[in-house]
DNA sequence: GTCTATAGCTAGATAGAC
DNA sequence: GTCTATCTAGCTATAGAC
């Protein structure tokens, strides 16, 4: 047994960073090699099952992350409803580089790799629906309402990241999260 | 000189349900001759360039559809207002199948095809914005809420594809353009 | 213009040395 | 645990017959 060259935990991030750029179709064995410096054979040993385990394993990474550093503090009781909000859109901001980054709702939402993981992606959204929904019945709103508002500012972050990628504009990002903050404000 | 088997324009069009549906990375050249009925040959005697000129040739086709079917009714002055937008939005319901079809900007903004595509991809959602924002301008808005207003109907456009992709849930598509129609008529 | 056949390559994946 | 070497399948692309 050889040391690790990098840990579970960085090997995870490196490879996020080149699925969700990606895609999974897009992206090559090669390339996880280069991003994480690894060998194939190397992460063939972490991932005896290849792309499509590495992908799994980036997804609950992913979801993992989002649940603690971004909807945890929309759902959180104990602190006080600015924060909450204010705390999220800090970090939904770190965590696509104020929209630089692609997201993994769409990076994997193509038909080829979707049958694989449609099941995982829906999950996550519907935690990210969920947290902003318990917002905004915290914030006073009707439940419907709190709903229809919930899909409203996931729409409005997805769409964000598209335009703001095609337009090469990350203001449309960071200006889409002030609107979301807006919506609440009402 | 055989006959063709199948028209340019018809070639073009499965051509494009295959790329939009798949990406660029995702689709093969394999899948194309399954949805053209043509083989390898033929599509590369129609298209010597190979993929990324069939590529090419696909979003070509798109601008001007979207153009014809979409964009046009938005500018057209000879129209009465509510027409213009009632027609523009029948054809975007129309364009993505009442949001089960995703969309090129989606499909081919992942960072291995990007570079290739990302000018005509700008052109064409800058067109896209420039319509609904003359929409908007002659629909009595401030030039710069118009312009405003038009990044966000983008947005929700976009956004409403990826999450109802995701959620399978066609609703949330039909909801957000019923939406949109309610952000023009306050 | 379409086809069969094939070239040449790169992909994902595995075997076995260290 | 990581590596070099290798396998096989699939890919893009081309040559040449009809």
């Amino acid at each position: 047994m050889r040391p690790q060259k990098i840990n579970d935990e960085e090997l995870i991030k490196s490879i996020f960073q080149s699925i969700r750029s990606k895609g999974f179709d897009g992206v090559s064995i090669r390339d996880l090699e280069k991003c994480s410096g690894l060998k194939k054979a190397s992460l063939y040993h972490r991932f005896p099952n290849g792309k499509i385990e590495m992908t799994q394993k980036v997804m609950a990474f992913v979801a993992d992350w989002v649940s603690q550093n971004i909807l945890s503090f929309l759902k959180d009781q104990n602190l006080d409803i600015e924060t909450r909000l204010d705390k999220a859109l800090e970090n939904i901001s770190l965590f696509y580089n104020n929209g630089e980054y692609t997201c993994l709702f769409k990076a994997l939402s193509l038909e080829n790799s979707y049958s694989i993981f449609d099941k995982e992606l829906e999950k996550g959204m519907t935690n990210w629906i969920g947290a902003w929904e318990q917002f905004g019945i915290d914030k006073g709103l009707d439940p419907i309402l709190a709903k229809e508002n919930a899909v409203k500012v996931m729409i409005q972050i997805q769409g964000a990241l598209t335009v703001s990628k095609v337009m090469k504009k990350n203001e449309v990002f960071t200006q889409t999260l002030k609107n979301i903050a807006q919506l609440y404000q009402l």
